[in-house]
RNA sequence: GCCGGGAUGGCGUAAUGGUAGCCGCGCACGACUCAAAAUCGUGUCCCGCAAGGGGUGAGAGUUCGAGUCUCUCUCCCGGCACCA
């Protein structure tokens, strides 16, 4: 597969006249030209390149090299993610040093990662594990210190008791044994140091909305901070000085409380005294046991242990109520205590039913939301009885329309109004009991007539929707103006009154529907009125959140599922935390002038209960020697998230000595254009660069305060039967690939394969590739096709491929783009040559997705200088189109036939040249006509 | 369970509400060849000899016209999941 074009030749000299000729070293400014940084996740030096390297790298290249002759300085930047595990692993397993092994890998991996023909500036790499890198990790972490943005605490870790050691999450097999070991993994309490990114939890949810990145990665973002509103309210212990503090979303429940629930891990757990104490003791003993899994699969069996004795006292109604332990109640979120509301919580009521614990309901459903009524048992619309007010939007007032058996009923009954003699509670009461005495009915109510006219345009009958959007309209109206039509006026008034009375009248019913639910075993967790609830009773579950949270002296909250972020690792290969202990035991930064705090090198790497470091001598008598006798090292290493967290502002400024990353700098490149990455960084990457950006921000060491302008998740390459690349399943291997077609091929098949930033699995296609090939060799060939004058046949598909190549490169349709270019190539091919011109202009579309094969042609064309120099074509907006095109030809929306005529006829031109057409003629002689006409495009004659 | 995103030929995919299936793969036939590969050409959604008809997960709606907009449902993928 060939010809002439060699594509192992022409790759191997361009990329060595673009490392020579520094093409793709960018300056931090050039006159005249928008500076744009583009970046991807830096990679971790496995050692081995595989085909999610090349999706991540080389594509991307296209945009940058776009850019680039759109006139943009346009930053490329790339470096290694050196710090972490698989390191220390190696060095266990086959005795080297992870530096070594490290150092070895990056060399290897920049000579693959280079292969690629990616437009990378390598002048500004950099890998995360040299001390000139890392000391700016510990010289962030004394700032955040400063800040106070970090804490020491007690944190759960997993810890192998077979090898004495902690593990990371992806060292604990799914059936929660180690992977190494395959000791049941414990749960052990160590202290960790903690950066408070919980303080920044509302403005990382906040910002998101003014980000314009895709709204699936936004989504998942706010999810995993997970903002819950309530309040905390405080149970006494009866007979102690104990409270029990918790947080409840639904503090309008609190008079529904049943029972208390402490997290097993509670510190109340051990200070209050009960008659159960061994009970007690074996089931806190068997939760730290189990694994995070076993203890938080949804849908378990509920299990707990009374605290037998302990009553708490309800700040509500001053019921004494049970207080259990229960490992469902989780020790991290909220309070690590819970009030148990059976009756409206899911959980909860489970529970209550297995300890036989009594439910008590104190809320009437009634779903507020107009577009989600409640779905309480209306199977059938014929059954369904609907109550509909009308809301006067002036003033807030209601009026009773109707109370109907049916939809029907609604359109022609808006009757209503108030009776001479008649409150309005006894019109609504009448109106019950008349409806009342209809068997079986089955009773809701919305407060809002949209609800209700909603409600029946999305069911499922669907014959009935044209009634429901004549009611609908037919309500609008008299909302607008607070009165009726003139037509019902005559028989019917309104009466107003306000929503609390509409209220009172409806409770009773609610109560009655609703007692019958429970016999059925159903939760109710939605909001609604309350019942049973005192002084309460009848205000809606929005109103008594506050109040009845104010009435016990409780206080209004938020939590979030996000937690601190355990930056603590009891591992060797990692940045070193810059701290050291006083003799007594305090702890103290290390002052920024004794950084880079080395990482020792005389340490045992293998397990032994301990951090590698502490086996250090060096680091021992190093702080000695600097802080004095007794002082002792931390002998923890950093996440490598720490690394990640701020790597693209060291690109911008990777050799200065003096700061981390220069303001000035920043200020010419920040925030970054394009992010592009894997799903899997969604949250916990994307989220803590973002938490530090935002603390740097504050400190006035960064210029903006969110980093990102655009982010892009790339999707997933899969094998051809839709697999997984992985040992087991087999992978493809891009060297062989390159061997064989070339990087140009590769790359372009990789872009072509579909849509670029769109999450999915792209099986590899072997076929796909040689396909791409073929195109590239079609290229190639063409320059024999060369002459010196343009052809006008491919004057206007040229046009148009400039056009939409530019688009779709702009929009990451790098699929489309490809495709237009070979719709061109098969439009020259028929015409038999081309112009010069017209060629140049293709190898210039063509040169940002196949950089080698371009590079190549364009100097055999004569050029001196390289083509990724060059500007993008312009294309001539009046040469898009072509003189004639081809209509279609519809009688009554379905199409009959195309009809060519020249561009821009008229309706009558083109209606004649139908009656002219001998096919489409028979079609309107039949029937006098009616004509949709869309110039250029489609004719629709109907009858 | 909740939140996102999908569903179009044998496959990857393409279609500002305007001829569904562009482009590529695969496949079939033909040319070149002793032959094969490569290359080139023609064809390739379904039914039908044709004329014609049907077709974008299912059903309904809006529209002159729906893959595209609205609603209901089914299935698939991703994320979260005892979060009070």
């Amino acid at each position: 597969m060939s010809r002439d074009y060699d594509h192992k030749a022409i790759e191997k000299k361009w990329q060595k006249i673009w490392a020579e000729e520094s093409v793709y070293k960018v300056e931090d400014t050039v006159p005249g030209k928008d500076n744009v940084c583009v970046l991807v996740e830096l990679p971790y030096p496995s050692g081995n390149l595989h085909v999610g390297h090349w999706y991540a790298f080389a594509v991307p290249d296209i945009f940058v090299r776009f850019k680039r002759m759109t006139g943009h300085n346009a930053l490329y930047p790339i470096g290694f993610d050196a710090f972490g595990l698989p390191a220390e692993n190696a060095a266990i397993k086959h005795a080297v040093n992870p530096r070594e092994w490290t150092e070895e890998n990056i060399k290897t991996m920049r000579a693959q990662l280079e292969a690629m023909g990616n437009s990378f500036d390598w002048s500004r790499s950099f890998a995360t594990c040299t001390p000139e890198y890392y000391r700016w990790n510990q010289w962030i972490f004394n700032r955040f210190f400063e800040r106070g943005l970090v804490y020491r605490k007690k944190v759960p870790v997993n810890w192998d008791p077979i090898d004495q050691t902690v593990l990371a999450n992806e060292q604990v097999l799914p059936d929660g044994t180690a992977e190494r070991s395959g000791a049941k993994v414990e749960k052990k309490d160590l202290d960790q140091w903690m950066f408070r990114i919980t303080k920044y939890a509302e403005r990382l949810l906040k910002n998101l909305d003014a980000l314009s990145w895709p709204e699936s990665i936004k989504e998942l973002q706010r999810t995993w901070i997970g903002k819950s509103e309530g309040a905390e309210i405080e149970f006494a212990v009866v007979g102690t000085e104990h409270k029990i503090n918790v947080f409840t979303t639904r503090p309008d429940t609190l008079f529904g409380v049943t029972y208390m629930v402490l997290a097993p891990e509670h510190p109340l757990v051990a200070r209050l005294s009960y008659e159960n104490k061994d009970e007690v003791s074996a089931y806190v003993a068997a939760a730290r046991l189990k694994s995070e899994i076993d203890r938080t699969a949804a849908g378990k069996e509920k299990t707990g242990v009374r605290l037998q004795g302990v009553m708490a006292l309800n700040p509500a109604n001053n019921q004494e109520v049970p207080v259990f332990i229960a490992d469902y109640v989780l020790a991290s979120y909220g309070t690590g205590a819970s009030m148990a509301v059976p009756a409206h919580d899911e959980r909860d009521f489970a529970f209550a039913k297995k300890f036989n614990v009594p439910i008590v309901q104190v809320i009437v459903p009634c779903s507020d939301d107009p577009i989600n009524p409640p779905k309480n048992g209306l199977e059938e619309i014929e059954r369904e009885t609907i109550i509909v007010f009308l809301k006067n939007k002036a003033t807030g007032l209601y009026a009773l329309l109707d109370w109907h058996g049916s939809l029907e009923g609604i359109t022609t009954g808006i009757m209503g109004g108030v009776e001479d003699g008649q409150t309005p509670e006894e019109a609504v009461l009448a109106e019950i009991q008349e409806e009342a005495a209809i068997p079986d009915a089955v009773v809701t109510r919305k407060l809002k007539w949209v609800t209700a006219a909603r409600y029946c345009a999305s069911h499922k009958n669907q014959n009935r929707k044209a009634i429901a959007h004549a009611f609908l309209a037919e309500i609008e109206d008299l909302s607008q103006q607070g009165t009726i039509p003139e037509s019902e006026a005559k028989t019917h008034t309104l009466t107003w009154v306000d929503e609390s009375k509409v209220r009172d009248c409806l409770v009773p019913i609610h109560q009655k529907m609703i007692w019958d639910q429970f016999k059925e075993e159903k939760v109710l967790t939605e909001g609604g009125f309350l019942m049973n609830s005192g002084k309460f009773n009848g205000a809606s579950s929005e109103d008594a959140k506050s109040r009845i949270t104010e009435f016990v002296g409780g206080r209004m909250a938020t939590t979030y599922k996000m937690r601190d972020w355990s930056i603590s690792r009891q591992r060797y290969w990692g940045t070193p935390i810059p701290i050291v202990y006083d003799p007594e035991g305090t702890a103290h930064p290390i002052p920024d002038e004794h950084l880079p705090w080395l990482l020792p090198t005389d340490v045992d790497y293998n397990p032994k209960g301990t951090s590698p470091l502490g086996s250090s001598k060096e680091l021992f008598e190093r702080t000695e020697r600097i802080f004095g006798k007794g002082w002792k090292p931390e002998v923890e290493t950093m996440d490598t998230f720490m690394d990640s967290s701020w790597y693209f502002l060291r690109y911008l400024d990777s050799r200065n000595e003096k700061e981390f990353s220069s303001r000035d700098k920043q200020e010419q490149w920040m925030p970054i254009h394009t992010y592009f990455g894997g799903a899997e960084h969604t949250t916990v990457h994307l989220l803590y660069s973002r938490f530090f950006q935002m603390a740097l921000y504050d400190l006035g060491l960064v210029t903006v305060e969110e980093p990102y302008t655009r982010r892009f998740n790339r999707g997933l390459i899969v094998n051809e039967d839709g697999s997984k690349m992985s040992k087991r399943t087999g992978a493809v291997n891009p060297d062989e690939q390159v061997a064989i077609v070339g990087a140009d091929a590769v790359k372009m098949y990789l872009a072509f394969m579909g849509p670029y930033g769109v999450t999915g699995n792209y099986p590899w296609n072997p076929g796909g590739v040689v396909g791409v090939r073929r195109f590239l060799e079609r290229v190639w060939g063409l320059a024999e096709k060369v002459v010196e004058d343009a052809r006008e046949m491919i004057e206007a598909p040229l046009h148009q491929t400039i056009k939409k190549v530019g688009e779709d490169i702009e929009a990451f349709k790098f699929n489309t783009a490809i495709s237009q270019m070979m719709i061109f190539v098969n439009a020259v091919e028929k015409e038999g040559d081309l112009g010069r011109a017209q060629y140049e202009v293709l190898l210039r579309l063509l040169a940002p997705f196949a950089p080698h094969i371009t590079e190549e042609l364009w100097h055999r064309l004569g050029h001196t200088g390289s083509i990724h120099l060059e500007a993008w074509p312009v294309y001539n907006p009046d040469r898009l189109t072509s003189e004639t095109v081809t209509m279609a030809v519809q009688i009554d929306g379905k199409t009959k036939g195309t009809l060519t005529v020249s561009r821009g006829l008229t309706e009558e031109a083109v209606l004649a040249a139908v009656r002219e057409d001998a096919k489409l003629a028979q079609y309107i002689a039949k029937f006098p006509s009616r004509v949709v006409f869309i110039p250029d495009k489609v004719i629709n004659i109907v009858p």
